[in-house]
DNA sequence: ATGGGCTAATTGTGATCACAAATGGGCGGC
DNA sequence: GCCGCCCATTTGTGATCACAATTAGCCCAT
C-alpha cells in the first residue's frame, strides 16, 4: 500500500488538524517538504524522472497541490523542467559544480562570521555531538546519514547568524547539489573525508573568525571538488 | 477593458501560439512573468495585497496558473503569505534589509569579476551607453525607469559571468528589495547618486578586477543603505 | 457616538474533469 | 535484421466547482 487513503476519495475531507500536528499544514506544504526532505537527502537520483500523479498518489493528495510542490522546488533549482514539462532530478555539469561550489564558497563563510559572536558554550557542545554521529556514520558507511547529518550540522551553525535570507539561499544551493551528492558517496564510498569540522569547532570556540572563515571554506570546497573530479571522470 | 477575453469563457481555449510569440508560452509563465516584472520595477507598493482572483482575470487565466506563479514567486521571498494565505508584497525590516545587501555585495563583485576576462569592446560600449540613458532617466526624474534601468546595467554585464545559478540568486534578492525601492525613489526624489556605475566601466575597460570589485560593492551598498536609513527614519 | 457581535461577501484550498502533446511500444516494410 | 511509422497510453496544462475560513461591513445596544 502507498499511505493515507482509506475513506478520502471525496471532496469532503476532513482537515480536523488544528495545532500540534506532525504532519500539519496545507496539503501543498505537506508534498513540498516530503519532496525536499527526499532531494536533500539525496534520496533521489541525478536525472530520475517524477510525474504528478506519482506524488500525487504517493502522498494522497490531488494534482493541484502536488503541482504547486513541484513548481516550486522546479523555481528553486531543486528540479528541473523539460521543455515538453518532464520533471526530473538535475543532472549537474561540471561547470554548474563548480559554480554551486563558488557560491557556497561565499555564502557560508560569511554565515559562520555571523554566528560567530552568538555562539555559546551551548551550541559549541551541540556542534561536537553532532560531529562525532558524524564520524559513526562516517565509519558505519551509512552516506544517507552522512550527508544528512551533515546538513543538520551546517544549518545548525548557521541559523544562529541571524540571516534567514542567506541561509535561505544557501539551502537553495544545497538543494541543487542533493541528488548528485548521494551518487558521489554511494560510488566513492566516502573513504577520505578531511575533518574541518574540528577545525571550524576550534576556532568557534577561540573566537577565531578569519580561522572558521578558513574552515568552513574548505570544508565547502572539498566535498563538491570530488563532485567535480568525479563528473570529469565518468564523462 | 482588462485585456484578452473576447472569446475565451468555455474550457475550450486556442493556444494556436506557436513560436515566436510575443506573450509565448504555459500560462502559469505568463502570469509569473508579468508579475516579476510588476515586482521588479517597483509598481507594487510594499504591503500591497494581491488575490489569486484578481490577478487571474487581470490576465485573463484561471485561479490554477495563477497561483502557481504567485506561489513561485512567495517561494522567491518576492511576495510573503500571512498564516490565513493572503498574499502580499514584503515589507522590509532595516534588519533585512542590510542583509540583503550583504548578499549583493558578496554575489555581485564576484559575477562582475567572472564576467571581466570575457567583457569585450562591444559589451563596454553598451554598458556606457546604458549607462547614459540611466543618467537621462535620474535627471527627469522618472523613478521607475531609473530602476529599470539600473537593474539591466546589472545583469547585462553579470550575464558576461556565465553564472547562471549565482545570477539567478542575486536576482532573487532584487525581486525582494523591488516593491521597497520604488517607494524609496519616490519618496526620496533621487537626488544624489555616485557614478559608481562609471568607475566599474572604466575598471572594466581596464582589466583591473580588484577596481571592479570595489566599483560594484560601493554601487550596491549605497542604494540600500539609503534605503536601510530610511526605513529607520520613518519607524 | 462608539464598541461589540453577527452576517454576507471575499478568498485560499483542493479535487475533478477535459484536452492536447509527448512518449513508448509494436507492427510492417526495406 | 534494422529502421521508420502508427496508435494506445501516459502526462502536463488549465478550467471549474465546492468548501471552509477569514475578512469586512453593518446593525444594534450601551
Amino acid at each position: 500500500m502507498t499511505l493515507a487513503d482509506a475513506t478520502t476519495p471525496s471532496p469532503a475531507v476532513r482537515p480536523v488538524r488544528a495545532l500540534l500536528d506532525e504532519g500539519a499544514g496545507p496539503a501543498h506544504e505537506r508534498v513540498y517538504k516530503a519532496l525536499r526532505r527526499r532531494i536533500l537527502h539525496g534520496e533521489m537520483a541525478p536525472g530520475e524522472h517524477v510525474t504528478l500523479r506519482g506524488v500525487a498518489g504517493e502522498l494522497g493528495v490531488s494534482m493541484t497541490p502536488a503541482r504547486e510542490a513541484v513548481r516550486r522546488l522546479a523555481a528553486e533549482g531543486a528540479l528541473a523542467i523539460s521543455a515538453s514539462g518532464r520533471v526530473s532530478a538535475p543532472i549537474l555539469s561540471p561547470a554548474r559544480v563548480e559554480e554551486l561550489a563558488s557560491i557556497r564558497a561565499l555564502l557560508e563563510p560569511e554565515l559562520a562570521a555571523r554566528a560567530l559572536p552568538r555562539a555559546h558554550f551551548s551550541l559549541i557542545e551541540r556542534l561536537k555531538r553532532m560531529d562525532a554521529e558524524i564520524d559513526q556514520h562516517l565509519k558505519s558507511g551509512d552516506a544517507a546519514a552522512y550527508v544528512r547529518g551533515n546538513l543538520e550540522f551546517h544549518r545548525t551553525l548557521y541559523l544562529r547568524a541571524h540571516a534567514p535570507a542567506m541561509l535561505a539561499l544557501a539551502e537553495t544551493v544545497w538543494l541543487q547539489t542533493g541528488p548528485s551528492m548521494r551518487a558521489l558517496y554511494a560510488r566513492i564510498g566516502m573513504g577520505r573525508v578531511a575533518d574541518y569540522h574540528r577545525k571550524a569547532i576550534a576556532a568557534l570556540a577561540a573566537g577565531d573568525e578569519a580561522g572558521l572563515r578558513l574552515a568552513i571554506r574548505a570544508d565547502v570546497r572539498q566535498g563538491l571538488t570530488m563532485l567535480s573530479n568525479e563528473g570529469l571522470d565518468q564523462a
